[in-house]
DNA sequence: TGGTGTTAGTGACTTTGTCACCAAAGCAGC
DNA sequence: GCTGCTTTGGTGACAAAGTCACTAACACCA
């Protein structure tokens, strides 16, 4: 699958680009593998190059000086790094990190080959500049939930999108409570309540999706949003 | 000040550009006034233009469908608006706004001027880049304060921000509870406790710091970060 | 002067976060 | 098997923050 003449293809914001421009990325660029675990960046540890994910889930978390920690969101096959990467070259002090989730396979292409494509190409702008864009109003929605919304309401949707659509969610309480910014015990409580009600069944690791519908419900799950 | 000739200049970012790119943003841009509390931008309501804000303040807040508010930033003279344009342009269903804080000055300029100069100048993708970047990281430290920073450091902090160096601040509870996220009720009690222990005295719609030392202290005040 | 909207205060209650534990399950080494 | 050790989850007491309903004081205008 990472045959290093396709790769671009892949890209629904490359595959329309120039067959020179193409030509640059495919040639300029390196793949490269990272086993699961690894972090990709994060304080004292800034790639230089930019990436563009083929294969694999990067799971972008902030870690406070309070000793919690919060995912902020992740990066899947086919998005690219483009944004904290850069944000990395212009601010030291950062205090996020970019974990590999699963084995990640991904592109990986010098900065001045990105700053060549940002000036030839308007479709590489458009694809760049919606990519920015579609983090930041997704940021301002995590605020939004962050600040305002219920922990049941929250855990609920979480719990669905985790599932994807399978009915076994194999996570524990505390993974839970970083994917919100929460407490392990919050999680724990609110878990059983959903278990009290008989919406999930929980088992040492994973937890069991009886009633769906009613977690729908209760986290205002729609399609469109993250 | 506001001589369509030389605003450039003013923008540390753009002063440095090449004389014919200059010429370029000064012919094609258009020198336009807000009154205070206009919205300029909000659900339903994009501009077509970039805007660079020549003088004034814009806030930028979150309004949330529970009902509640939390400001997300704020624009300020020498700053652009490129970010909030794009994601405008990108996101339909954007549930931030913009609204002129003081009255407010701003050069437009519009979308394929932007397109162009993003094309020609490597400073002005610099500048684009590190104000998106900038943005990102900022809003990454807001995620970590609001889901984990105590009610009365940020307070603390708040107050420190808002009193650029005088010791009296215009602003009423209700702002206040707007500018954290949080209810005003919570605010009440905190400010209550903070003048119980003699940092502050309240008057009707205005805060008078008596103790700067100690709200530094409780805030984590620290000349780097917003 | 009276009415009206704004601003702030309060008590009761719920939800969430914190702390200090404990207990069971899994696991490695012997 | 048994023995520690780590991971995972449960619990109660308490603190902090958010919610709700209501009151009081003030500012300002007709």
């Amino acid at each position: 699958m990472t045959n290093k003449d396709e790769w671009v293809e892949r890209f629904p914001g490359l595959s329309r680009l120039k067959p020179t421009l193409k030509q640059l990325l495919i040639k300029r660029s390196e793949i490269v593998s990272v086993p699961v675990g690894t972090t990709i960046f994060g304080p004292g540890k800034s790639p230089e190059n930019m990436l563009f994910l083929l294969d694999g889930t990067v799971r972008v978390q902030q870690v406070s000086d309070t000793g919690h920690e919060i995912v902020l969101y992740r990066i899947e096959a086919g998005q690219s790094c483009v944004l904290t990467t850069a944000c990395l070259l212009a601010y030291e002090d950062y205090s996020a990190e970019g974990v590999a989730e699963t084995s990640v396979q991904a592109a990986a292409i010098p900065r001045d080959v990105f700053d060549d494509l940002v000036a030839q190409s308007k479709l590489f702008r458009d694809f760049v500049f919606a990519a920015f864009s579609k983090r930041i109003t997704d940021l301002f929605l995590m605020i939004d939930e962050v600040a305002f919304q219920r922990m049941d309401v929250r855990l609920a949707d979480k719990l669905i999108r985790l599932s994807n659509n399978q009915d076994i969610i194999a996570t524990t309480h505390q993974k839970l409570s970083v994917e919100l910014g929460t407490a392990r015990e919050v999680i724990s409580r609110q878990l059983q309540e959903f278990q009290r009600r008989g919406w999930i069944e929980q088992g040492r690791g994973n937890i069991n999706l009886l009633n769906r519908t009613k977690l729908e419900q209760l986290g205002g799950h729609n399609t469109k949003g993250r």
